[in-house]
RNA sequence: CGGGAAAUAGCUCAGCUUGGUAGAGCGCUUGGUUUGGGACCAAGAUGUCGCAGGUUCGAAUCCUGUUUUCCCGACCA
């Protein structure tokens, strides 16, 4: 883990600005660290899991059709006056001027700028539907931001937008990056449930949150304990105790963070912003669309909230930064350093994503680091080593196992 | 934006009430001893006490303003 291999800088203190486990994990763990309220850097191992996250992403939406594409954060102020929003979105847009006094926003949401993109290229309806998307910064300049990347000023999103001819194909299209989004959540390991919500800001018809439970949410979901049945408090107003309006179960309250959120826009954009094209009919009319969020960086503490215990981690394999924590109990230059050395490089020849733990530690450091950093497997070259013998941990099972040199490299770690 | 807490070494904090040369632990550097769950000994280095005014012979400490961070609420999604 020296600087040449990966910059993990771990801290021995309790960081004292983090309250939730996930926060505080992240920054003693070395994952993150703040630049200002709501504003972090995301180092190398936090960002190594993000990549992963976004690949998942990335993965699922390709499957159904979408193409990635990167747009501007920075975005003139024509745009936002065309569809309204300049005026509408208040103190949570950040605006900017340039050095000749011209206004721009930093896109804390990308409908207009996906709007003027494709307006001129759609013009017919043998183009639809198309589905575009980007992972992407955004900026919201929060009032109270909070809990480390929860709530950020500057955050990670995946925007997906959708253009249909009509309602139908928009309906089917939001069921499938529903479906897609199901899929996502379930390869990163999360227990979470599917809301009615309501559109606010982006506006539009329809829209679903998906909620991962866990106690620091901030928002309050009903939901039932025998189907599938959910929905926010505030919008279906269910007890504790109450039973299920689908029959099924009775329903209890639980906290949900807000991962993803699918939305029909319908018209809204199409219309302020002229986005039209010549149906089958001859006749001209506005594109239909749908709009997907996905909270990237949020999805680490969601993640992290649900997969640690007592704020020792172990990462869903997905997404876990490495498979294998190799850690040599000695220095530089003894044989269990050097022969973990090499079993370190074979298992990287295998291809395995290996973390060697190359400090001049102690034990206590090297595995107090090893929680913090959550691998599924963990081996340990130590006393043994002379007798050519490893020590290979799984956490998941929570098993030891004392392995020759030999069947580590014959094991299959997955 | 309302309420609360805080800002002193890289990190976690003490000192402030009652003004008088800037502190501890951890980390860091050097040497030695250790080595399976945050080791030990010795010697070192490290500060615009958030910032700006004010009071005072003298301010980390008292007063005023200001900036920043965290928490609760409201707001937003």
């Amino acid at each position: 883990m020296k600087q040449s291999l990966l910059f993990v800088p771990t801290l021995r203190e309790m960081p004292k600005d983090a309250e939730i486990s996930s926060h505080k994990i992240l920054v003693k763990g070395g994952y993150i660290k703040q630049h200002a309220a709501g504003i972090y850097t995301y180092l190398p191992l936090a960002y190594k899991i993000i990549k992963k996250i976004e690949n998942i992403v990335r993965d699922e939406l390709d499957k159904i059709g979408c193409s990635e594409l990167l747009m501007p954060a920075m975005q003139s102020k024509d745009l936002w006056m065309e569809s309204g929003r300049w005026e509408v979105y208040g103190k949570e847009l950040v605006r900017l001027k340039d050095r000749h006094d011209r206004e721009f926003a930093l896109g804390p949401t990308h409908e207009e700028v996906i709007t003027s993109v494709v307006r001129d290229s759609i013009n017919s309806y043998k183009k639809l539907p198309l589905a575009l998307y980007q992972i992407q910064n955004k900026f919201r300049d929060e009032f109270r931001p909070r809990f480390g990347l929860m709530r950020g000023r500057e955050f990670i999103m995946k925007d997906l937008y959708t253009f249909h001819v009509n309602e139908e194909s928009l309906d089917e299209w939001y069921l499938k990056v529903k479906q897609a989004y199901i899929n996502i959540l379930d390869r990163m390991g999360l227990t979470y449930r599917i809301v009615g919500a309501d559109s606010g800001q982006i506006g539009g018809s329809a829209s679903e949150e998906f909620m991962v439970l866990c106690d620091i949410g901030e928002d309050l979901i009903a939901y039932s304990d025998e189907s599938d049945f959910a929905n926010n408090v505030e919008l279906c107003k269910l007890n504790e105790g109450d039973p299920s309006p689908d029959g099924k179960g009775t329903i209890k309250h639980a906290k949900g963070i807000e991962v993803g959120h699918i939305f029909k826009l319908g018209t809204k954009y199409s219309d302020s912003m002229k986005l039209n094209f010549v149906d089958v009919d001859g006749v001209k009319k506005p594109v239909v669309m749908g709009c997907y969020g996905i909270g990237i960086s949020r999805l680490i503490m969601a993640i992290l909230e649900q997969h640690n215990l007592d704020l020792k981690v172990l990462w869903p394999s997905e997404v876990s930064p490495f498979k294998i924590h190799f850690i040599p109990m000695d220095k530089e230059g003894s044989l269990g350093y050097e022969k973990g050395f090499e079993v370190y490089q074979s298992l990287l020849n295998k291809g395995y994503e290996v973390l060697f733990d190359d400090r001049n530690e102690s034990a206590g450091v090297k595995f107090n680091d090893a929680d913090l950093i959550g691998c599924k497997y963990r081996v340990i070259s130590g006393r043994k080593i002379s007798d050519g013998i490893l020590e290979v941990r799984n956490l998941e099972d929570n098993s030891v196992s004392m392995m020759t040199i030999e069947e580590v490299l014959n094991y299959s770690f997955n």
